[in-house]
DNA sequence: ATAACTGTATTATATTAAATAATACGGTTG
DNA sequence: CAACCGTATTATTTAATATAATACAGTTAT
């Protein structure tokens, strides 16, 4: 379920920080969903459950998770506070990007161009749910 | 002349591989303008010369410098290479960030509308030197 | 209540990248 | 030749990451 590279350059707890995220907006975890336990994770990961641990307790600190001593940690219902949160986040990156290419001479035409390229490449890739 | 944070988490060699590319992009730092010497950097910033070394042999490899042996490093006459690289980066990073941001569901109007205002900050911190 | 789960906390250890330190070798310059 | 330069090598230190081994407490079902 939670695939990521062992031997890469990237701590693994952020690698599955990232990885639950993404997982969580784009609501393949669905709301109040318990997600496996530390425990159970870990070992299905063959990896140490500290690690885990480490994971769970950022998700839940950004807002993404909620624990429940005893019982297991889920996914926070507060999508639109982590939506915001990541629209924002999105936001100030796509700003500094795009500062960083004024600065050098980069046209503001050519920034709409590479975006409407992502965007065809999103559209291309999946449909909108919203009119289907 | 490289003010770099040395609490940071970031690597230091990193940090200073940054500077330089910005310096250098920015035209800060001139096409063949001899850099401080690996020791004399490193005495100032009080840090390893092995660290500045590290910075620029990666800062070479990556066509941004050039170094004599004997007599010191240079900033590379490669502007435009450099140039091209950076754009096709930015591009890159760019594109990666739109296609997040459509993911969650952003739209390409709320997306243009911060390329504008990154503009404006832009535009409005410095003046373009092509018509002063 | 007790076994078997859960999350949480703590401490110690191992591993790795980053950075330091100490040298050494050779080219350049005056 | 002395005083700079870049480069290379090896050993060591430091800090972040990850592991390991426990312990404690809440939950759940039997």
């Amino acid at each position: 379920m939670f695939d990521l590279d062992l031997r890469s350059r990237k701590p693994i707890y952020e690698q599955l920080i990232e990885k639950m995220k993404e997982m969580i907006i784009h609501d393949v975890l669905k709301p109040n969903e318990q997600l496996p336990s530390v425990r159970l994770l870990a070992k299905q990961l063959t990896i140490n459950p500290n690690t885990i641990q480490k994971a769970y307790r950022e998700l839940e600190r950004e807002g993404y998770i909620y624990s429940i001593p005893g019982k297991g940690n889920f996914v926070a219902n507060k999508k639109e506070a982590i939506y915001d949160e990541k629209v924002k986040q999105l936001e100030e990156n796509i700003l500094k990007l795009c500062q960083e290419a004024f600065y050098i001479g980069i046209k503001k035409e050519q920034i709409f161009s590479i975006v409407e390229r992502a965007e065809r490449a999103i559209r291309g890739g999946e449909e909108d749910d919203s009119n289907s």
